[in-house]
DNA sequence: AAACGAATCAACCGCGAAAGG
DNA sequence: CCCTTTCGCGGTTGATTCGTT
């Protein structure tokens, strides 16, 4: 299962497509139509697998495609749609004549997104920041987005040691910037120190329903609230201040912050 | 003009669903 | 039903372009 038979065989080419393969892909669809995509390379002479086929037809050589720049009405029903299908990209660009999925996708993640979150809305939830409304209710003075871009590129996770008995692992949160850093002591049954941060920064109800926001793989995040959260950390009030935003957060994991 | 980082975009990958034997 | 093949989708990557210093 997973990946294409033809995707085995030897010398298909990958990569860029040069304008005598769209030629020939072109024509022979112009002329039989697709049919089976698996058959399309060998009935068109190409050194392309179908799926590459299929998607070059798709995104680039289909006849009834709008090129140029997104119009702001199709930006405002992106987001409208977004907010409805949420990363239904194939349905959303349904809606939208001569679009393509993947072209969606990519204004959608390199584009709309910034907008969005300029404008101080999330753009998971369509919604204003929740650390706003925090904010604005308590009175509690919060980092503005700039600010916390700034912070957040200072601060990094490390996993440090496990304890002897290897039932724990202690990791760190460090801000280069403000050479401070504070341990956070974590079970071993969570094998992702990260997403265990995760876990431990926002123990709502429905985590479990909810994917972790951290990545497993790349070890990478982004999300606005751990960000925030993490600058939360990093500063003098930070028992305040994470007492305030996270009530439920376990204070005894936290150790007291050092400053090297 | 050169170097660098950010933004953009085309294409690939892996997965689940659907189809067919 | 079960297994295999094919299709379609969404996430991700990497090359290229653009903008700034």
């Amino acid at each position: 299962m997973g990946r294409h038979s033809c995707c085995y065989k030897q010398k298909l080419r990958k990569g860029l497509w040069s304008p005598e393969e769209d030629e020939k892909l072109l024509n022979h669809i112009t002329k039989h139509g697709h049919g089976c995509w698996s058959s399309v390379p060998k009935l068109a002479g190409l050194q392309r697998c179908g799926k590459s086929c299929r998607l070059r037809w798709i995104n680039y050589l289909k006849p009834d495609l709008k090129r140029g720049p997104f119009s702001q009405q199709e930006e405002d029903l992106i987001i409208e749609l977004h907010s409805v299908l949420g990363n239904r990209w194939s349905q959303i660009a349904a809606q939208l004549p001569g679009r393509t999925d993947n072209e969606i996708k990519n204004l959608w993640n390199s584009c709309i997104k910034k907008k969005l979150k300029q404008k101080g809305i999330d753009p998971n939830t369509h919604k204003p920041f929740i650390d706003k409304e925090i904010s604005n209710e308590n009175n509690i003075t919060i980092l503005d987005d700039k600010k916390i871009h700034e912070k957040a590129s200072s601060i990094e996770v490390v996993p440090k040691h496990s304890s002897s008995d290897m039932s724990t692992t202690t990791t760190y949160l460090n801000d280069k910037s403000e050479h401070m850093s504070i341990p956070i002591t974590i079970p071993n049954n969570n094998t992702n120190p990260f997403e265990a941060i995760s876990n431990l920064l926002f123990p709502t109800p429905n985590s479990c329903e909810n994917p972790p926001i951290v990545s497993s793989n790349a070890f990478s995040w982004q999300p606005d609230e751990l960000l925030q959260t993490a600058s939360d950390l990093m500063r003098s009030d930070w028992h305040h201040q994470i007492n305030h935003r996270h009530p439920t957060l376990q204070p005894e994991l936290l150790g007291q912050p050092t400053y090297p």
